[in-house]
DNA sequence: CTGAAAGCGCTTACAG
DNA sequence: CTGAAAGCGCTTACAG
């Protein structure tokens, strides 16, 4: 459990009444820029108020008034630069609007997931936004949200629940990698990296099968190379595009940029020069894909700005309620840097 | 400013009390857990509080125990993934010990600082964990921290505060890595990065020269460069290693990870290759820095460790008042990867 | 072991 | 324009 006692009693708006003359009342109206109070007493008030040092008790005005200050961020993975941005982002936008965050990490685990939100609910948020852990339990969220706050949930869709949701287009910007790729002239082209079972990867696949099946192209299963979203299981993985040797590919759509920096050393370590003899492309802009050598060709999702966009969607939801839960998708944005070079001679065959 | 009024009523402790035909006291003991009770009376309120889905006002119990159970996390910024490590390291330890976090970015602006802490205040968090933007005024901090609450300043010093201050040792984690150089066989070591005005900057250039001093060795002022703390910033000035072409250096310290990064590019880009023609070590030990070729030798601080035990200084501050202000200084690892190779000649010279 | 009453710091009709 | 009174959801002596 928690509680810490304060000693120095803190000063209230029974001390300020008193130490000006007027009722608690009138102070509060001063407190809350009430019209109502005649200069001359809103003047005596607020400096009374500074020459005690008061600090507003926001706690005790919301329960008075019914209402919530604070908005809840719960983040699977607050050490993925990608979450972090995001969680900034949010941040930003919910202290602009006079509310505050109350900040949750997961790190993956459905089981702290449970618990942390069902402790950040004791605070009475205003509203939830939730970047689920992997393997969530649609279920058991609903249970320990409840209905008293509305819930926006970001990235990872949610079977079955019926909250607000702010997905990246996947399937969008993977299709814009491919094409990339294909005019550039590259015919044979593998998807690399990722969990099939995650909704994000199946997405992008899908926008990469998308781009073939236009081109006239059909994907081969040897294509779809599996990898743990790390930078060193992807390194690992790297030689497995080469697997069979009469038909390489020319170029991969990486899951994401991470994924694709791993795959530039795996690549350098057999010999193989990204952005020369091997194109390849990334997801997500993180900081380092610019300075990569080569620089990497990716699909910008600006995680931060995702932030502000989620929190502008929730408060909103929190002023009007009562409208149906929407789903939400992000632009994505192609970057063409130097690793998406051309096939090594133009048919790539 | 906020406030969002919520709509469907919440169930409290009377709605409890009515159904399950006792007091709101009694149902007060059954949820602090109370052994008063018996055990049949619990069993019919606890029922009845699963039914009708009661979730606690931590806030309302708050005000009236005049107890406070959040943190206040102030990060000069999160987008940085060493204090976003920081930060979930600070949330794990608060959440563990009952206590929710409040979070607050302020992007290195003391002017947001201000305003953040100023909002945060108003919630009475039971105390502050302040990693502090660069510039921060000490004195108007101090007057909107206010006293009732203890607060813990994080990794940059302030000027005159007398809070508990956890300090990453700087000067002994640049000293490890001088002294790795030298046992190498390196005599020309400069000292890379960083702003000289930073006070992480001055300690880690105090670790170094002390320990070419110890070696008997006088720094050559051509030896320190200033860059600013970023990778790009690194990379273009990389050259002003070599300005001196007479006796240019054969190794150099990095003030951290991100500049020694920018480093390599730097000089790999003018066909020095880092690890062989040239030694250099970082500072901070991020992700890359293991990933990077060659992998880099580091000093490791170990963020997220750094944010747990923050919050237990803090939450032991909390628990007991008045004792004086600490300084706490938190160990540092070397980390010796292939980065830092011998001098290509034996002699150095 | 249980209940009636007072009170945490604030706000809000309601009188004056 | 200002004050007295009630109440937000909880807890805590104090009786019984």
């Amino acid at each position: 459990m928690s509680g810490s006692r304060s000693e120095r009693k803190a000063v209230t708006v029974t001390d300020i009444a008193r130490g000006s003359g007027v009722s608690r009342a009138t102070v509060s109206l001063v407190l809350r820029g009430s019209p109502l109070v005649h200069a001359d007493t809103r003047a005596k008030v607020e400096a009374e108020l500074k020459r005690q040092g008061y600090v507003y008790n926001r706690s005790a005005a919301n329960l008075r008034r019914r209402t919530s200050s604070s908005v809840a961020l719960v983040i699977n993975d607050l050490s993925n630069p990608f979450f972090a941005e995001f969680a900034a982002g949010v941040d930003d936008v919910v202290m602009a609007e006079g509310y505050v965050t109350l900040l949750g990490n997961t790190g993956e685990s459905p089981e702290r997931e449970q618990a942390v939100l069902a402790s950040l609910m004791e605070h009475q948020p205003a509203g939830v936004i939730l970047s689920p852990a992997e393997h969530s339990d649609g279920e058991r969220l609903e249970r320990v949200l409840g209905t008293q706050a509305p819930v926006l949930v970001f990235n990872r869709e949610l079977p079955g629940a019926h909250w607000d949701f702010l997905a990246l287009d996947n399937r969008r910007g993977a299709r814009l990698a491919t094409e990339h790729l294909l005019e550039l002239g590259h015919r044979r082209i593998a998807f690399f990296g990722g969990h099939a079972d995650s909704s994000s990867c199946r997405e992008r696949r899908q926008g990469y099968t998308d781009a073939l099946a236009a081109a006239g192209i059909a994907p081969s299963p040897e294509g779809l190379i599996e990898t743990a979203p790390t930078r060193l299981d992807a390194a690992t993985h790297s030689d497995a595009l080469f697997a069979d040797a009469a038909v390489p590919p020319t170029a991969a759509v990486c899951y994401n940029d991470t994924v694709a920096l791993g795959l530039m050393l795996g690549l350098t370590a057999h010999g193989r020069r990204p952005g020369h003899d091997f194109a390849l492309t990334g997801f997500d802009d993180i900081p380092e894909a610019a300075l990569a050598v080569p620089a990497l060709t990716t699909v910008a999702v600006d995680p931060r700005e995702r932030g502000r966009q989620a929190a502008r969607l929730l408060l909103q939801r929190i002023r009007q309620r009562e409208q149906p839960a929407q789903q939400t998708v992000a632009p994505v944005q192609l970057l063409v840097r130097a690793s998406s070079c051309p096939p090594p001679d133009r048919d790539g065959a």
